[in-house]
DNA sequence: ATCGTTGCGGTTTTT
DNA sequence: CCGCAACGAT
């Protein structure tokens, strides 16, 4: 152990022996923290605390993975075994499989995904004869994961008249209906989506004492990494366990707070010193992982930022090389400036491709990227995006699976009633849904008992339903026997879904058929590899549940040698030799949907911060004057997070071919010929155009405004709301517009800064524009 | 009941 | 541009 201890500096030490009493560890990006808490976890088993009373919660549980891997080095991997690490969602998902019984959730219980979630709300959107153009299955999904998050539920809901306001303002007075409906059917269908997984857990400490106090005394020392991405739903389980022993260590870093979309509350962690007596704080300020060029570029940025804890990230290593920073003309031009820089540093320095990663805001920046790499024939992997499981021919497979454990799950079954077509029909699954409902039993007692039921279906329809749950309860009574895998196999076949996938030998057809094959090897390593665990929890349902809640980053074997692509959201905690972080352009990033409030640009900062942090010794920021978005040529310009950097630090390159473009010329080419347009006439120092001049893209004038979660906000901050505008504006008004010329106002729609205005122009039709964005010139 | 066409709207970011 | 929902044709 002092050998491990002695690889750690002062400010890294304190923390790590520190065994008892609540500590926060403000650790800046690259500082070495998850040293700090493997080694600490480490010590605290050294010092005699039993690896059972141990929990920690992780961002992703490849990092769960790998530190368990690291303690077992250290203290013995038998010991390590018995830790309790991984995500807020997979810890409270393998407590809820135990206790949940005492909420009425079977030890099966399925997990939604977003998709099921939503399709759930589709559903009960249309059965109450709702509008779906108002009640957008999205918006209520965001709207009800964020009642959940801050622990509303239903009932508390309808109690609070400030929210149900709020959504009867937004046109959407049957929110807590839809809300309450919703909680109902998936209760029903036994089945949790991710935020109930928080939300029922806290539910079942507070209801059930004796719960509390058994993992109250199981969960001694209570570890939490990334504290400042914690939700309130996080924040409240994490409290109630540490309340008894209040062993508590959050390690975060304000300045990395990035999910504040989904519910994360950046006070949990400038607060934490108030929720506990006698908080001991250390910080941990020296960066060990860039160059000294990257750490104060990054600083230089984020001191923009108001909200934050004060530190100074310092680093002891080089200089370093200087921000590079590249124009091209198109996304495309971007991509192969990238591809063939990743080419040509390879080539002479001697790396391999793991060392490079690119980074974007969204992620269909990746095509253009992918297209770039490829033409080089450069290895790469991608990361998030669609993942392997929410493909649908694997969803599908899934979904035979989910139902064999768990028959209620109603998504599950209405997903695979009917595929591979087997002539039940949408009429049939409706007078099932509504027939379920009444009796208050599942779709599938109902089918189950098809014969005993008058429910207006005919003697052919029920003949195929029959059918359909002998079949399923024909995999049931396999499930008792074999192993997850020969039961995944016979069911692939014996539905036909197979010969469905590959009925019209296509291309894609065959590419979805190795994926459903590459999901049959998953599965078979999952069951062989459980064969070695001795008291392994029936393996399809654990599979299931592996599935439900893997990133793309835990399945990431990472033995290949490839260049990694992956959204700056999905790169915390990685590091990168040289990294490229293209799109670095106005409206994409900061993204255009995020520039509404000073939060909101903070937060979109502190991801800039993130990205720039993960590099090591070499950094690119890129954008391009011009981007395919869906499939228009778009113009965009330089990001303000690229003038924010302090100017020592970067290095403007550009291709010696474009620099024998003229800038006017380059204007006209693709079109848009606004005298404001023409910039970087000087190759090396770009012009940056001053932000009032700016203009938002069309798209996003005519966007919805922000879901209503983030109205009180917007109303808070109305004085960083984007330029100014005429409230005068009535129907009928003969109007200008920066780009789209003269038009006249048709009709006026919301009110204060979300006021839109239908438009008709008398170039380029009719538009709907968010007064807030269009600078309307009012001439009659 | 099933298949194809069309039209619309959507893109931040993820467990 | 893409995926999906709604509609219409067989």
């Amino acid at each position: 152990m002092e050998k491990y201890l002695s690889q750690l500096n002062e400010a890294q030490y304190a923390p790590t022996v520190q065994v008892n009493g609540p500590m926060i560890v403000i650790a800046g990006a690259g500082s070495g923290k998850t040293r700090v808490l493997t080694y600490r976890i480490a010590y605290l088993m050294h010092k005699g605390v039993d690896s059972f009373n141990i929990l920690a919660l992780t961002f992703t549980n490849k990092a769960a993975r790998e530190m368990k891997e690291r303690i077992g080095q250290i203290v013995g991997e038998s010991e390590a075994k018995n830790l309790w690490m991984g995500t807020f969602h997979s810890v409270f998902a393998r407590i809820l499989r135990v206790e949940g019984h005492h909420l009425g959730f079977p030890s099966n219980f399925t997990i939604y995904d977003t998709q099921d979630s939503q399709k759930l709300l589709g559903s009960i959107i249309k059965e109450m004869g709702l509008d779906k153009d108002i009640y957008k299955t999205k918006q209520c999904y965001s709207r009800i994961s964020s009642y959940k998050n801050n622990l509303i539920t239903v009932k508390a809901y309808f109690k609070n008249p400030e929210l149900m306001e709020a959504d009867a303002m937004a046109r959407r007075p049957k929110m807590g209906e839809i809300y309450q409906e919703y909680v109902d059917r998936c209760f029903k269908a036994g089945a949790m989506d991710f935020d109930d997984l928080l939300l029922r857990t806290n539910e079942l400490l507070t209801r059930f004492p004796q719960v509390l106090a058994k993992y109250q005394d199981k969960f001694r020392y209570i570890l939490v990494d990334e504290y400042q991405d914690t939700n309130h739903s996080q924040y409240l389980i994490v409290r109630a366990l540490a309340d008894k022993f209040q062993n508590i260590c959050v390690v975060g870093d304000d300045a990395q707070s990035i999910y504040a979309f989904r519910g994360a509350n950046i006070s949990n962690i400038l607060n934490f010193q108030k929720d506990y007596d006698d908080v001991k704080e250390y910080r941990l300020e020296q960066n060990y992982r860039s160059t000294k060029n990257i750490v104060n570029a990054a600083n230089s940025v984020i001191e923009k930022n108001k909200t934050k804890l004060e530190k100074i990230v310092w680093t002891a290593n080089d200089e370093g090389g200087k921000i590079k920073v590249h124009r091209s003309l198109t996304d495309g031009d971007e991509g192969r400036f990238v591809a063939s820089t990743i080419w040509d540093t390879k080539m002479n320095e001697q790396l391999k491709n793991s060392e490079f990663a690119i980074l974007y805001r969204t992620n269909s920046q990746s095509r253009a990227m992918e297209d770039a790499l490829r033409k080089r024939d450069i290895p790469y992997r991608i990361y998030g995006g669609l993942s392997f499981y929410q493909r649908k021919e694997i969803k599908d497979v899934l979904s035979y699976l989910r139902l064999i454990i768990n028959p209620k799950d109603e998504e599950a079954l209405k997903r695979v009633i009917n595929y591979p077509a087997r002539g039940i029909g949408q009429t049939t699954v409706d007078r099932l849904t509504v027939a379920a409902n009444g009796y208050k039993r599942s779709i599938f007692e109902v089918i189950q008992n098809i014969d005993k039921v008058d429910i207006g279906i005919n003697s052919g329809a029920k003949n195929k339903l029959r059918d359909f749950g002998l079949l399923i309860e024909s995999f049931q009574v396999m499930n008792e026997t074999a192993n997850a895998f020969e039961l995944a196999e016979h069911v692939v076949k014996v539905t036909g879904l197979v010969k469905e996938i590959n009925k019209d030998g296509t291309p894609e057809g065959v590419a979805k058929l190795e994926n459903v094959e590459e999901l049959l090897n998953g599965i078979k390593d999952f069951v062989e590899g459980q064969e070695e665990v001795v008291d392994s929890r029936g393996s399809l349902p654990e599979f299931l549940e592996d599935v439900a809640l893997a990133t793309d980053l835990d399945n990431d074997k990472g033995d290949d040698d490839r260049v990694a692509l992956m959204t700056i959201h999905l790169s915390k905690g990685l590091e990168f030799n040289h990294l490229f972080i293209v799109g670095l352009e106005e409206d994409l990033f900061p993204s255009a949907m995020s520039m509404n409030t000073r939060s909101e640009l903070e937060e979109e900062r502190r991801l800039f911060y993130v990205a720039l942090t993960r590099a090591e010794k070499q950094a690119y920021l890129t954008y391009a004057l011009s981007r395919y978005r869906w499939g228009k040529l778009v113009d965009s310009e330089p990001s303000r997070f690229i003038e924010e950097i302090d100017d020592q630090y970067l290095e403007y390159i550009t291709p010696k071919e474009e620099m024998r473009i003229n800038p006017m010329l380059s204007a006209d080419i693709f079109g848009d010929v606004e005298p404001n347009k023409i910039r970087f006439k000087k190759a090396v120092t770009p012009q940056f155009k001053k932000k009032t001049e700016r203009s938002v893209p069309e798209k996003y004038q005519a966007a919805t405004p922000k879901n209503l979660k983030k109205v009180s906000a917007a109303k808070q901050d109305a004085s960083t709301a984007d330029g100014l505008f005429d409230t005068n504006l009535v129907v009928g008004n003969i109007v200008t517009h920066l780009r789209f010329g003269k038009g006249q106002v048709l009709s006026l729609e919301g009110k204060g800064t979300d006021t839109k205005a239908e438009i008709k122009f008398d170039v380029g039709g009719t538009k709907k524009l968010l007064l807030r964005f269009a600078k309307l010139n009012v001439i009659g």
